[in-house]
DNA sequence: GATGAATGAGTATTCATTCAT
DNA sequence: CATGAATGAATACTCATTCAT
């Protein structure tokens, strides 16, 4: 019956925050930003409305908050070794990282694309959450400049290998449209893809452009 | 001073009723079909919330035949000889037509990703409009079918040529997926893509399967 | 193809009125004045609403002509000899007429007990309709004062009847009200009565009373 | 400064739903349902239209709960000694009551008056409201029957007293429809009977009936 | 910290009425 | 005479946000 230290008050907050975060980024994914109500998420999360403005300004902080928050965690974890170049081994660790990002973050990609599909929030929340800092000081949108950068390099490098019929461009541009396209199909699939069929996808890509 | 005749009366109808759909179109589009408010239709279409709910008995009625009116006409510019099999020639006139539709109909693309991704109203749309009948009487759902069924017999048809390392299956779902990529990629591109990158994107997909 | 007369429009337009009117009540009576819309109405009697109000000046106003000519109908109806007394043939004459005059204006009545219920219309409708002239110049108002005098009249004089113990105001009161009582009956039995029970009802009436 | 208990909650919520209740009652008695407004409630009642949504659903939600507790109370205050026998006393008793919650509930009788006189929402209520559990666990419309009967009941046995020209059945009509008139009469005065002018009735009943 | 009563601006929808043709 | 497109004010209802306790 001690008093609480300033400490344990801090934790309780970060784990109300964090309740609430998750509660909202699941009711956000499925509905949309808009068709979800501060009282749906207050009820879920089993507080009351007024406690949830104790945490967050208003409901676009909170969703400021959520997408910062993801959105570093991603951040970090497509960190590699930043040398600049992508070796073979990257490379394939890089796309086994974007298929698990995919999968386990399914719920904060749906509300990310349901946002820039709507053009007013969409800059907006860029223009806070994926410029936020990374690591090395970096933001997201640097890091993902010279993640682009890279594969680029890495696929004009690939040139040597093939000959010259091989066109670097066209087939980056094939490479991350086929991303692009697993994702949205990940992102819609009601039942999680089964590890086997994951495997070979992955071994598929690994086959064509490693 | 003489009465209008039935037939200007459905004539007014006919134009007001595509002019509301296409402003309620842009504007569900931008800001997604909640964000959007039936006073600013009405003031983009300049006329009075009375009138469009003549026209209209509701909102959602409204993104239906916005939805109804988009897909029947893709479902008609989509079909080909419909002997069931896939030419080399039909594959190249459904690779251009794809992009073609993609580029013209934006607005619809974006509306329809919106809605997907939030689970209720999904259903119920395409449980509505998309199983409209098409051509030959056809459901969408039907004709989509078939589509995916001769695709994949094109690339089974093409394991002949390339030797038994090609793996249809696998070639098909790249296929696919790089074809929703670019889908999302046009979508999101402020700028329309100039034909000259269109018809670089198209000769690399054609060289790669055709 | 003769031009139509004077006198033939004017007939045109009284029938379409009477059409109109008839409608009207119907659905007043059944859904109430505010719950019936002039559209609903324009459309059953195979109208434009336009036209409606070629007609009608408002709403009200056809609510008020309604009332008025059916009022003016039964005021004509309820009419004996006038000459101030209540024959027993005459209180016979009365009973039976109250009875079909409530069996035959159904829908009338239901209407008006709809209107008495509510304040603010009520007034303004009696202060019009019912107080509008019938036979001899007198108002309704006057007709039914008159009335009632008459039927008082008429229990006084029983008492030379039935003795000492009968109480003419009593005998009245509860004669007024088994009338109202009869009619709130008839007005929401879903079927009309049989001729029959109707007989026997007015039969124990004057058994009582005459 | 303490926060406020559960229980001290639950005592606002009540006493503001008593009083949103009385106020709409009050004004849907008096202007009819359709006719009375949400805004106009809210306002008498001194509260903000969302909250009176905080506490009814919808302006149906509100009309049966007032249906509901009014149905309830009257329910139990006519319960006698369920022994199924109505005595001479009880018979008494009844009339007495029939007349007092006439009186004491004037606005919630010509409520349901006016409700009744429209096809479409009767039911609905009757359904939800009136069935309703009461004493005993048996609905009102049970009560009611139950009711009936005992009085039916009561009519034959009092042959046995007035002889054989007496009929049971017109006199029960009679008694019933007498009981109606003065139901209407009532709901229709604009100033309450004096309390003289009721026992003077109430003894003119017994006398007849009793 | 925690509650939920209370607000008010906003949203979809309806409907009597007008008016150009 | 006849039509129905067009209007706008009103209505039921919602929801982010505030605040007394």
């Amino acid at each position: 019956m001690s008093p609480r230290t300033p400490r344990q008050f801090e934790e309780i907050r970060e784990e109300k925050k964090t309740l609430i975060m998750n509660v909202a980024l699941e009711h956000f994914a499925d509905k949309g930003f808009h068709a979800t109500t501060i009282s749906h998420i207050a009820k879920h999360a089993g507080i009351s409305k007024g406690l949830l403005y104790n945490y967050f300004k208003s409901k676009e902080e909170l969703l400021e908050e959520i997408i910062n928050r993801s959105a570093t965690e991603i951040f970090y974890s497509l960190d590699i070794d930043r040398d600049g170049i992508l070796s073979d081994y990257e490379f394939e660790h890089f796309i086994r990282n974007v298929f698990s990002i995919l999968r386990e973050n399914g719920q904060f990609w749906r509300l990310v694309l349901g946002i820039m599909l709507q053009g007013g929030v969409y800059e907006k929340l860029l223009g806070s959450g994926l410029k936020k800092e990374g690591p090395d000081g970096a933001t997201l949108n640097e890091f993902w400049g010279n993640m682009i950068a890279m594969l680029q390099d890495y696929f004009k490098r690939k040139q040597k290998v093939h000959g010259d019929e091989y066109e670097p461009e066209s087939e980056f541009l094939m490479f991350i449209n086929i991303i692009k396209g697993f994702a949205i199909t990940l992102l819609f699939a009601d039942e999680l893809y089964s590890d086997d069929s994951f495997e070979k996808t992955i071994k598929a890509l690994l086959r064509r452009y490693k």
